[in-house]
DNA sequence: GCAACGTCGTGAAATTTTCCCGGCGCTGGC
DNA sequence: GCCAGCGCCGGGAAAATTTCACGACGTTGC
């Protein structure tokens, strides 16, 4: 019996590595593409395939978003993230999400196959790079923004990361100035930096923002 | 005749997906493939292929000095850039290190095609997408950091992206923290940016900050 | 030679950041 | 019911920073 598969990545010469690598494989079929989050969603409701391969970053809805409405969609859903963040935030994320393993682009595609076999036998397969990441995460104790943060203090931290003046951020949440400028020092304090650049640093490192989140030039 | 072609890609996966669409075409040939930069060059030494095609952010030395590497050695090699940045301050700058051509991942693999033939032929091949972007960021006018600033103005930038402190600064330049706090002041006032935040956003847009420049998690 | 510009620095004003405070509402024991 | 704890909102004042105006110095180019 042949396991059926769903490619998401908005990358189409990128999907062909994958098709390329997996069907290689006796056993596997992949039987539809999509470059996109909502593309991804409506492809597993029509074609209900027995596993899921899933890039994070892609224009519109996101991975993330992706695998949370799939799995909402089926609770049982198999969904394999594959991306090229080795960033046990994005992982962290992933998991939450509901996806049932986590491989990064940088590995062997052994080990995509590997992973690939693993959650299709009901298994969680995160590849050892990300479990490193994770392991050292847990060490160095570099605090997870949300973790640390109340919800406002995040809402805020978002649009800090997003708007641009404390009166804009002040104005969107119908509170006065002064209370933006003090969490926005709360928020640098729990989280341990000194200054905005450090800020932003570090929710790009733990994938609050993303490269991709800005506007063209 | 046929073409050959040095494949330059940190993940294994999307060489295979290159290899997999270019080798459908007759009269190209990929003879080798490297995972980052100096690996590149190493092999553009050894195999002298027709054609470089290399993706931008790799570990170690990226691509953009990769090519220039390449081409300081072989003043002819013809070098495309397949990347995922879909960013005109990328396109520039791997233009200005001398590439010949630059197409985004997201284009489909007959552009590719389409970009190799083209290169090979001694054209200069630019994606749509891309030439859209360069497109507005002439009309929207932003300035870009890499021309309005001094040559010192960017360096107190680029430490101010990597580094912490202004303290710090100020001693790695062996300059008064007076002095790198002036300038920071002035850079934001030549970009046009009212605090921090937008700083980091905008270098990020332009290719001077990288996500994959910051340090594990 | 001198005007223009980049670099470095001072000092003082203006603004922001930070810290400490109180009030309000909700929740979870007891 | 009552109180402790916490999230949320903001005021006030001290502390730090950002910003602005200014001068000095060397280089470059006309």
């Amino acid at each position: 019996m042949t396991a059926t598969i769903l490619l998401v990545d908005d990358h189409s010469v990128v999907r062909e590595g994958y098709r390329s690598v997996l069907e290689k494989q006796p056993g596997l079929r992949v039987i539809a593409e999509a470059g996109d989050g909502a593309e991804a969603y409506r492809l597993f409701k029509s074609e209900t395939p027995d596993l899921v391969i899933m890039d994070l970053s892609m224009p519109g809805i996101g991975g993330v978003e992706a695998v949370r409405r799939i799995r909402q969609w089926d609770k049982a859903a198999k969904i394999l993230v594959f991306t090229m963040h080795e960033n046990a935030g994005f992982a962290v994320q992933a998991i939450r999400a509901g996806a049932r393993g986590y491989v990064t682009k940088t590995s062997p595609p052994e080990t995509l196959v590997r992973a690939v076999m693993d959650v299709l036998a009901g298994k969680i397969a995160i590849s050892p790079d990300i479990d490193h990441e994770l392991a050292l995460s847990r060490i160095s104790g570099e605090s997870s923004a949300a973790d640390v943060l109340t919800p406002r203090e995040f809402e805020v931290l978002r649009l800090l990361l997003a708007e641009n003046t404390t009166e804009e951020i002040a104005e969107t949440l119908h509170v006065s100035p002064k209370t933006v400028a003090n969490l926005h020092s709360l928020i640098k304090d729990k989280l341990g930096v000194g200054s905005d650049i450090e800020l932003v640093r570090l929710a790009l490192r733990q994938g609050i923002l993303t490269q991709l989140d800005l506007g063209e030039a």
